[in-house]
DNA sequence: TTGTACGCGTTATCAC
DNA sequence: GTGATAACGCGTACAA
């Protein structure tokens, strides 16, 4: 076992100053030919190489992201972290990532664990207790930190960031409308509870969406579902209780189980009753009929919240401070489950 | 904008040394009541808390665990993620996930950065291109460097570190036997080719059991799939070729995809050709119908693999260097892909 | 051309 | 009881 290479070591080998084989390896002008030569072939051989610990503390940069989700279980989220592990790594950073389990208390002890020096910049999307709680201090204590910090998808205006997301109520209206443009006349939504924005956004969005239609909008045809955990029942109870023609499901998950309930209930997608999702992820791709979705490039999200990140942490610091929102156009993926 | 605390600065605010509050906030007894008091509420008052880094360097240790996986869009590897972060937050470590992408050259790169004292530890599964080339000695290089590894499901015997597994071929005969109990006669096979360990195993386990149960092996039967982009086309071609009532998968999206080629022959699941899958993603649980499978338990993989890694980074080193692999059963879950 | 000294933030050891 | 000093590994301004 050979534990790693330090200059003090290659100094004292080769008989010179820690200085200057750290100068030869930078290949600073002020050393001679010979001797810096000598000590590059020498760190070559023993394949040298700095210490990220010490270079992070005497640089006061880590070169390192922290990334903090609720959960890693979504397809959507891992998108995410995949893009911005991608333009990270391009630009020489590595990216610690953090699972909230959408509990406020982790999502604080994560971060307070990343802040105290362990990274240069948050990516962070804001986790279900925390939007219920509406308790947003330990966000805004890392900014006025001066750690910049990226929020995306479920971001609260409250925190003054950057900000990466998606045009919800957008890409809801965008659904409801091909909905309606297929003939649909009876539409329903499976959502989420309205302290997430994204469900609330898109219930919006249907909302507005039935209204520019001429269409009625009735109570009974949203469901608002608090927790994952027996979604299929509630979906279930719900789809049989009206006579939709057509659903609007606000990620795969509920959009497949809302297909089951449909088949459960004697009908057919897409002839009896359309259905729509929200996020494309492998389920809706290989699902069976593949699902109709609002696209929601995660990948792309996530490159761009790195992108807006690193660009501030690179950026001199006597630049005026503006924080930019970055809207990521939905796009409408048509595959079986629609007409 | 307030900077973070350090030592100094509380040193410099209360005229004391910087000594005496380090030992004030450690509790230490050489110092005065009064003097503690003062330090400790004036830190709790700041928010003090110690520099990760400058704990680092100092400690030699960063309390991190650097993941390496090749993908992150396969379920599988999202859950075992997930198993590490858990015991490792419960123990007071971070984790930084980097993804190779099935790169020889990206999984190399990668491990260089985290090992120059970003981590104390690695968690990996080896890339595809690196299984291709069998060119290990990247991991044996952190070994020899006395940094602890931990390898899982795509294992290689070559490198001594402690493994976290699954018995593929026992898996493979556990879902092959399983077709057989329920009556089918002339059983297919979707593998990977077999350069990945677990590809190679799970394709052994269903000779074998098909061996074993005095059936015939049939090369015909048995299906290579070299890279995932158009995995639908192969796999209906395959199903179309032969007469199959049964077809085994060695990961969900090939189950998914084989439910979808049966279909398109105009069979039915699980009337006509039964299905099982390996892993268990929300792909099998949602799928219509929802596919029967070999658990392969990601999560518990890879809180094993965190407790293995913790436990090694924890233990004197003087104690002597020993090498566990731990196997993770596998079980089988019925759903509705099988009669 | 090379080496010395300092600082990054922390803790441990030793001196006062 | 308190404080100065060294050390972790590195880079760099400055001195020789």
């Amino acid at each position: 076992m050979r534990p790693k290479l330090t200059l003090k070591q290659i100094a004292k080998e080769l008989d010179v100053s820690i200085s200057t084989v750290s100068k030869s390896l930078r290949d600073s002008p002020e050393i001679g030919e010979d001797t810096r030569q000598k000590v590059q072939a020498f760190a070559k051989l023993y394949n040298y190489k700095p210490n990220n610990i010490a270079l992070s503390l005497k640089n006061r940069k880590t070169k390192t992201i922290g990334v903090v989700i609720p959960e890693i279980v979504h397809h959507f989220f891992t998108t995410v972290i995949s893009g911005i592990e991608h333009v990270a790594n391009e630009k020489g950073y590595s990216v610690i990532v953090c699972l909230s389990d959408n509990s406020f208390d982790k999502e604080v002890l994560n971060m307070e664990m990343l802040a105290n020096g362990s990274i240069d910049g948050f990516i962070l999307s804001v986790a279900k207790e925390t939007m219920q709680k509406g308790d947003y201090h330990h966000l805004i204590e890392v900014v006025n930190q001066g750690m910049p910090l990226v929020l995306f998808d479920r971001s609260v205006e409250e925190v003054p960031s950057d900000k990466v997301i998606i045009d919800d109520v957008k890409g809801a209206k965008k659904a409801v409308q091909c909905l309606i443009d297929k003939g649909a006349k009876n539409i329903g939504i499976i959502s989420t509870v309205d302290y997430i924005s994204v469900g609330k956004l898109r219930t919006q969005g249907y909302t507005e969406a039935l209204q520019e239609n001429g269409f009625n909008v009735n109570q009974k045809s949203i469901l608002k579902i608090e927790n994952m955990d027996n979604i299929e029942s509630e979906i279930s109870a719900f789809v049989k209780e009206s006579d939709f023609d057509a659903l609007f499901a606000v990620n795969e998950h509920f959009a497949a189980a809302a297909v089951r309930a449909v088949r459960d209930k004697g009908q057919k997608v897409p002839d009896d009753v359309q259905v729509i999702g929200f996020t494309d992820g492998e389920l809706s791709k290989r699902f069976i009929p593949s699902l109709t979705t609002i696209s929601q490039h995660g990948s792309r999200m996530g490159e761009e919240a790195a992108r807006l990140l690193i660009e501030k942490l690179e950026k001199s610091p006597n630049e005026e401070e503006s924080y930019k929102t970055i809207i990521v156009e939905t796009g409408l993926i048509e595959r079986e489950s629609t007409k």
